[in-house]
DNA sequence: CGTGATCTTGAATACGGTCAACGGTAGTGG
DNA sequence: CCACTACCGTTGACCGTATTCAAGATCACG
C-alpha cells in the first residue's frame, strides 16, 4: 500500500470492515478502537465455493475481505435465487449472530479472500459497545432494505428496469467504500449469476445487457461496468438511493 | 373476554405484542413486565388507509392490534409491489427506529386497530432491557427472512407454486400468534392485494386460486382460507418453515 | 494449444399480462 | 324495500415478455 508497513491479514479485514461501517455510519474512535481488537481468521477461496450452507448452524460470521460472495438459496430443477450481493467489508450472514441455523448459503462468487469473526468475539463487542449493536443492527435493516429494493425489481420491474436498478445500486455501493468511482465499477460475475440475482433466464440477460448497451447506457470491458448515462438510468429504473443508508451521496 | 374485567385498548395493544414476541422468543418475566409499561396511541382505520408514507421521517412505530396492514411501493404506471402481510402483534415499520426515513409505505388492508409506540419509549426499553434489543433485531431478521422467501417465490418460483407458498407461511404465522388453527386461517385481503403481493395480475390470482380449488388443495369461504392438503401444499411448493424463526411448530 | 466455461444467436414455446365485458354482492340512500 | 353504486370476482380473446432448447463462437486458464 506504500506505506512502507507491513499491514497483517487480520489488520486488513478490520481495515475493511470499518471503512464499510463508515460508509453507514459515524463511529467513534473509541469504536473503531474496539473493532481492531476482534479476532478473525482469514481464508482465500476460489470462486463457486460455498462458504456457509443452508441448514447449517454457525458460530462465526464471514467477513468479505475481497472478491464478492452471494447468498442464495437453490430449489427444485436447479432453480437458483441469489438474494443479494457481498463486496468487501460485507458481513453476508452477520444475522446468524441471532439466528444461527442458516435459511439460506452464502458462496464466493468470484475468488475471494473471507475472514471469519466468532460469534462469541461480535457479541462481547456489543455488549460492550451498544453503539456499535445499533450499528449492526443497522446493517441488517439496510440488508432488508435491498431485498426489499430487489423484490420491487422482480415482482414489478421489467427486465430492462431491474437490470438499470441493480447497476446503479452496485456502483454506489461500491463507490461509498471506495471501490468505484469516475462512472466505472467492478462487475466481476457471470451473466448467469445476474440471472440469478434478477430472476431472469442467462439468455435473457445477455439479450438485454445487449439493449443497455446499444442505448448507451452502460458498456461493459473485461468485467467492469461502466455507467455511460447515468441520469437515463436512474430515470428508466426510478432509482432513488435512499434506501442504501448511505451517509454520504456525493459526487457521481 | 369473559374476564369479568375491563381491558383497556393500550393494554390489549401491549398483550397482542407479547403474544407475538413469544412466539419467536422467551421473555422473562421482567421483559414482559417492561412491556406494559410501553405507552402508546390506540386508533382504528377503514381498509385501504396510509399508516405512514414513503419518505415520511417517523418519531413513531405501529403495532398492528386487530386486521391486517401492508408494506408496499409504488411505481408509475400504478404497478405496486406489496412487500409483507403484517397481522395482529406484529411491527412493521419496526426498522425507522433506526432508520427513520421511510423508502416505503405501510397501510392497512383491512379496517385495523393500530397502536402507535413512540421511538422514545422503545429507545429506552431497549436501552434498560438488552434482552427485548435482541429479541426485536431477531424479529427484523425474521422480516428479512420472510423477505428472501418471497424473493424466491417472485424470481423462481411458479405462480402456483408461489401462491401455493404464500398460503403455507401465512397459515403458520397466523396459527403461531393464535390466529389460526385446524387448517383454517382468516384471508381477508383481495385478489388485486394478492397480485401485487405475488407479483402477478389480479387475473391471473383468480385464475391459480381456481387451479388450487380444483385440484383439492385449498378452498376459500367467506374471507377465510381453508388448508385441504397440507402435505400437498408443502410438497407442492418447496416449503420449510424454519424461516420463519417460529419457537414452537406443533399440530397442524 | 487445448479444454471447459462463458457468451451469443436463433427458433419455437409457454407463462402470465392486458383489455374488455359481465356478474355478484354489500352498502347506501331515497 | 328497492334502486343505485362501487368494489370485487370471473371469464374470454389476444398479446408480449421471457423461457427453453440447441448450436456455435469466444474467452480464460492451465
Amino acid at each position: 500500500m506504500g506505506q512502507g508497513r507491513v499491514v497483517s491479514a487480520a489488520e486488513q479485514s478490520l481495515g475493511v470492515l470499518i471503512r464499510k461501517l463508515e460508509s453507514i455510519a459515524s463511529l467513534s474512535p473509541q469504536e473503531r478502537q474496539a473493532l481492531t481488537g476482534l479476532s478473525v481468521t482469514v481464508r482465500t477461496l476460489s470462486a463457486g465455493q460455498d462458504i456457509v450452507r443452508d441448514a447449517d448452524r454457525t458460530t462465526q460470521c464471514c467477513l468479505v475481505v475481497q472478491g464478492w460472495t452471494g447468498r442464495y438459496k437453490l430449489l427444485t430443477r436447479g432453480r437458483r435465487q441469489i438474494f443479494s450481493f457481498h463486496v468487501p467489508g460485507d458481513i453476508p450472514d452477520l444475522e446468524s449472530l441471532f439466528r444461527p441455523v442458516m435459511d439460506h448459503s452464502v458462496a464466493t462468487l468470484t475468488k475471494a479472500t473471507v475472514a471469519f469473526i466468532p460469534h462469541e468475539s461480535l457479541r462481547e463487542l456489543i455488549a460492550a459497545h451498544p453503539g456499535l449493536a445499533a450499528v449492526f443492527w443497522r446493517s441488517t435493516l439496510i440488508d432488508g432494505a435491498v431485498f426489499r429494493a430487489w423484490m420491487l425489481g422482480l415482482g414489478r420491474r421489467s427486465a430492462f428496469e431491474h437490470m438499470a436498478h441493480l447497476f446503479c445500486e452496485l456502483y454506489l455501493k461500491l463507490r461509498a467504500v471506495g471501490l468505484a468511482g469516475d462512472g466505472r465499477c467492478p462487475l466481476p460475475i457471470t451473466q448467469v449469476d445476474l440471472g440469478d440475482a434478477l430472476g431472469l433466464s442467462n439468455v435473457h440477460v445477455n439479450r438485454v445487457l445487449q439493449v443497455l448497451r446499444g442505448q448507451k447506457l452502460i458498456s461493459l470491458h473485461s468485467s467492469t461496468l461502466v455507467i455511460e448515462d447515468w441520469p437515463a438510468l436512474v430515470r428508466i429504473s426510478e432509482f432513488d438511493p435512499e434506501y442504501l443508508g448511505l451517509e454520504k451521496l456525493v459526487a457521481t
